[in-house]
DNA sequence: GCCAACGTTGGC
DNA sequence: GCCAACGTTGGC
């Protein structure tokens, strides 16, 4: 089993709405790098750090699991749709998601705060310039954030 | 809203 | 295969 972080705009897709919603399909990744963690790398029982970027304080807001492996992105076939991506054919698709399920929400452990602790300074999402939006977590990184909460 | 950092595209 | 131009991300 392995640990992530996973961003989202709260504007976009918040964590309350994760918790209304139970399970989400993770769609509209267009990050090669990201959608190799998804294909390669993510089993059913990930955990998932939900973090809320793009927003006034970002951090993060709470936890979930991955409790679909990755198949083909529905959003690339559609032509209204965002995300759609006029390159993919269904015989070839380019883009997957996972699904990921709610399981806590906890207080924000933002992101300035996540800076004042010397162990997590290597943590990807404290890089300066890191616009990943699918990160790996360290086991012993993921232990100490849990411990915050 | 600004802008630094980064990924992707496409001309050559 | 280089790299300039462009688009996007996301903290501030």
């Amino acid at each position: 089993m392995r640990y992530w972080l996973m961003k989202s705009e709260p504007d976009a897709y918040s964590i309350d709405q994760l918790a209304a919603d139970k399970t989400t399909a993770w769609t509209g990744i267009r990050n090669y790098q990201a959608r190799n963690f998804m294909r390669d790398q993510m089993s059913k029982g990930d955990r998932v750090f939900f973090y809320h970027s793009n927003c006034n304080p970002p951090g993060i807001i709470g936890v979930a699991e991955v409790c679909k492996l990755a198949y083909p992105d529905e959003t690339q076939f559609d032509p209204n749709n965002h995300y759609f991506d006029s390159t993919a054919t269904r015989d070839q698709p380019r883009w997957l998601n996972v699904d990921i399920r709610f399981i806590k929400k906890n207080r924000l452990v933002s992101l300035d705060e996540l800076r004042q602790h010397p162990a997590l300074q290597n943590m990807r999402i404290l890089a300066r310039g890191n616009r990943l939006s699918i990160t790996p977590v360290d086991p012993a990184e993921w232990q100490y954030i849990e411990g915050l909460f």
